[in-house]
This record gives structure tokens, sequence and C-alpha cells, in this order.
DNA sequence: CACATCCGTTGATATTTATCAACGGATTTT
DNA sequence: AAAATCCGTTGATAAATATCAACGGATGTG
């Protein structure tokens, strides 16, 4: 069951991961299964912990003042879900998150990370690079939204992320672009002449 | 000249720094002058260093296809500048960091500063709470980029950094918020009704 | 001092995107 | 199988924002 995170700790770190450590990381994360809809964050919580998805589909939300849902993130396999915000700062969370699809999901709270990250030098090593790679995605993403067109924006969207298009219905790839479904739609329909 | 750096790293850390930390910090940055306009870097070229910012003004923007700049960020005394993606991938960068006023930086290069964090536990500590800050701010400005509408962001800008809008002018801020400098200025004119 | 440049503003207009309403096909639920 | 919900599309229209042009005051520069 945590072959998986095993895994992607591995290929995501230098020093190979000795089977002590391994047990030591089993024991750290406490496997949960969310149905299609059922809630991993709700929005006035505190984000508690932190989710490696294992299997299924998962979106980060807010709501606004007219009941309009902004989609902030959406997760796939092997994505880190979690507000950060919320977490470090024990604030109560502006987001949801949800299960789009039936999801399997390893949780660890930050306590218990930092605690790994301490014992288990390949864990450091890749939440260091996770936190790189995150922070450069969101310096493009910005940049992208300040700077783009929404055809742009959907453009450079489809060719980074194909396996999203797949997964998530279309007006969730617009929320996430900032744009409405029917304004994605009409941009498909154009980019095709 | 290196004692704003240390207060800096004083102010962002548990652990005091000791005389020798301080001069091992003192070793590993190196002062520069920036007069108005100047570069620190220019789009096309590697990033090699990260700019901590003594006095003056700075910013980062791209510049697209029409000619058009783009400003991603802004920065004042006590910020961190640098294009993290060039950096790390030691790919040429997509933007421009020059001085709006004239501007005295510290620089440090990333090998130089991975050594500083082994040496200097209140360095790499001051450095995981910037990066937690950073991707906090980051994670808000981007939702605000997706779900608000101008006149918010900009009221929402306005409140967290009320110090760039005494520094830098109005269209700067337009083009970091992602809108014209006319529509800022009529943003403001109705906002006062 | 004279000249040039920068900056914010305004008007007129064009473009982009959102909103509202409706529809048909697909899928899910009962 | 029938009913309900979800999803993408389209049309008509409204709202938000960009573009282009011009101006006057401020600031900087030779």
């Amino acid at each position: 069951m945590h072959q998986q995170l095993i895994n992607y700790i591995n290929n995501h770190s230098t020093v190979p991961l000795t089977s002590e450590e391994e047990t030591l990381i089993a024991a750290s994360f406490h496997f949960r299964k969310l149905r299609k809809k059922q809630y991993f964050l709700l929005e006035g919580d505190v984000c508690r912990h932190t989710a490696f998805v294992i299997k299924g589909a998962m979106r980060q939300y807010s709501v606004d003042e007219k009941g309009v849902e902004h989609v902030v993130h959406l997760f796939l396999e092997d994505y880190w879900a979690s507000d950060r915000e919320s977490m470090i700062m024990l604030t109560p969370s502006v987001y949801n998150i949800d299960a789009w699809e039936e999801t399997e999901i390893l949780l660890i709270t930050r306590a218990e990370m930092l605690v790994l990250m301490t014992k288990v030098p390949a864990v450091a090593e890749m939440i260091r690079l996770m936190d790189e790679r995150n922070a450069i995605a969101n310096q493009r993403r910005l940049s992208s939204a300040i700077s783009s067109t929404a055809e742009k924006r959907y453009e450079e969207f489809a060719n980074h992320h194909p396996r999203f298009i797949e997964r998530f219905p279309q007006h969730l790839i617009a929320s996430f672009l900032g744009i409405t479904k029917e304004t994605l739609s009409r941009i498909k329909k154009q980019s095709l002449r």
C-alpha cells in the first residue's frame, strides 16, 4: 500500500531508502480512501495533513461571495495536496479540497513530516526538490496569468498537463485557468481553424 | 555594510549568529551598487546570483512579442531577488531584473549559499522561512489573479503592500497587477466615490 | 534656462471575456 | 426504464478591460 510512495521517494532523491527507513515511512503515513465528492479539506477548517495521492483525482478550490467555485489546484496520482498557508499558520483555510474520482491518499501531519525529514535524509531531499519545482511552476503560472491571453494560457496548459485534460471535465480546466466554461469552449473551437 | 543582512538573519531565525558566523556570512556575500536602470539580470542570461537588497528598488519583468513589459516582481529593502528557475535549471532567463532607483545589493551564488546553509544553521532556517512565506504569498497572488476583478486585486495589493505604492510609479503597479495603466487610473478614480 | 522625457489622466473606440438562457446528448441515480 | 443531473455548446447581450491618441504637469537633463 505504501509501495508507491516508497518508489516515489526513491525516484526523487539520490540515496536509496534502507528497509528500516521504509518501515519508518510506512508508519508515518496513514491510508485513507475518499469516495467521489468527499472532502479532504473543508473551508473554515485548519489543514492538518498533507496528502500524497496514490490513486484518483482531487481538486482544490475557493468559493466566492456569489457562490462561484474557483479551482486553484488539480491533483492526480503522485501529487501532494494541502493548504500550506493554513497548515503553517494554523489559520482556517479558505479552500476546499475534495475527491473528483474515488481516491486513495496517504496522510501525514506537519509535525510527523518534520520528524521524518530529520530521520530520513532522502525524504528531506525529496521535499526540498518538490518545493523547488513547486515554486518554479507557480512562478510560471503566475507569469502567464498576468501576461497571457486566455487562449495562450490554455495552449500552454494543454502542452504541460495533457493528463489533466484527460481526467478532468472542461469546466474545471476553465476554472483552473481563470476563465468561464463558455469562453474555453469558444477558444477551443476557434483554435481549430 | 553587511550589518543589515546580519540583522535580517537574526530577525528571521531563532538562534543568534556568533561572530564567527557573521564573518563567514560577510565573506560569502559580495557588495554591488547599481545605478538607476542598470541590469542585475538580463533576459537570455543564466541567473547566477541571488541578491539581497540593502537599499533601493528593483523590478523583475518579461517583455512580450509586442515589446510590452510585464512586471512579475517588485523589490525594496530586505527583499531577495533572483530567477529561481534559471538559477536552478541553469537555463537562460526570460526575465530582466533592473534597478528602478539607485540600488545597493549583496550577491551570493547558489553554490555559496548551499555551503553557507550547511555551515550556519540560522541561515538555513531563515531561507526555509523565506521559502515558506514566498510560497504562501505566491499562492495568494495566483488565487487572486484567477478569481478576482482588477479592482479587488488593486485593493488587496494596496492593503498588503503600501510601501510599493509609495516607491513605484503607478504604471509599474498596474503591470504587476496584470492590467494597463489606463485601467488602473480609472479604477482608482471610481473607487473614490 | 530650455528641452526632452516621464507620468497620470481622459476620451473614444475596439476587443476580450462574462453573463444569462437554452439545448441535446451522455451519464448517473432512482 | 424513467428521471435527474452533468457536460459541452451556442446565441444574444452586457460588462470589463485594452488600445490608441492626446494633453498638461512634473521631473530630469544638457
